[in-house]
DNA sequence: GATCTAGTGTCAATACACTGACACTCACTG
DNA sequence: CAGTGAGTGTCAGTGTATTGACACTAGATC
């Protein structure tokens, strides 16, 4: 039955991989020599997004646990580029903030990914990239909701 | 300049991101009632695909590092599903198989997945499965040399 | 033949992320 | 008002993957 075939769906599944962890690589090697990691760049660029978020919300975005997260912004408000309020707000969240250290580095950063994330399109046309994202959006989505264990 | 927006480059980061991170934790949820991780999964079935392969070799297919392949096929061995020559080959080698316990229990795990992918493509049709093949193998290519830190 | 390079396997130590558990606060409900 | 549930932050313990280092082998180079 599926002896030696991979359906096309798998391997959409294992390119998926492919190109997300070369993406990965090339996207360290950049942010690297920036004293950065891939997940301290995604968290400095969701906080720039999303000024006064959660940590958890923030943990969220970046496919991590709170608890990573949580030893993350320990890091970055250690070398200063974060500052988080020790006044516990309302739901005991602590609101965070980037400094203007941060603001400097982060759009050193957005340059690098920038450039990483062009040469990865490079090839494709502006049609192509346009139905790329509208094809990985539909994946998502598809994916979005937990698949119970075995279907009815 | 890229003050507030996102190119749509880094726009398809961020979905590849997005939509691995859910085919990953859909897998896992499938995988884990079979004793599975994923990237014991994915050595399995690459182990399946070219028998005898160098643990290297295998590690650079499964996205890991040498060492982290060793200790994950130790634990495999350890429960009987990869059998290891201790004798080394020419290159001090040692010849890595699949034994009859991991044939099936590969079957069950190759079901698995072939389902959570094809729930994730499930909203496509077959020409946008194939085009997102060919945009995604576009991708990794692209990404598939290591970048130089700056360009000339 | 001596030397250098590339490939492989392994050991040790470190960094990273995760699960589990607990304390605390707010909104809703009986 | 008591109680329940959801959301957040933190601590402790564990497992996993990584980097760095070393030993060994085969082939290329001089």
């Amino acid at each position: 039955m599926n002896d030696d075939a991979r359906s096309p769906a798998e391997e959409v599944g294992v390119l998926l991989k492919e190109a997300q962890s070369l993406l990965h690589q090339r996207m360290d090697e950049r942010l690297r020599p920036l004293g950065l990691s891939v997940p301290q760049y995604a968290c400095l660029q969701a906080l720039r997004d999303s000024p006064g978020i959660t940590g958890s919300e923030l943990a969220r975005r970046v496919f991590v646990s709170r608890q990573s997260m949580n030893v993350l912004l320990q890091g970055l408000a250690g070398r200063g580029l974060v500052e988080r309020s020790d006044r516990p707000g309302p739901r005991r969240e602590r609101a965070t903030a980037l400094t203007a250290d941060a603001e400097g580095l982060l759009d050193s950063a957005r340059d690098a990914v920038a450039d990483v994330a062009g040469t990865m399109t490079a090839p494709l046309t502006g049609d192509d990239v346009a139905r790329l994202r509208t094809l990985l959006a539909a994946c998502r989505d598809a994916l979005a909701s937990p698949t119970a264990p075995g279907r009815p």
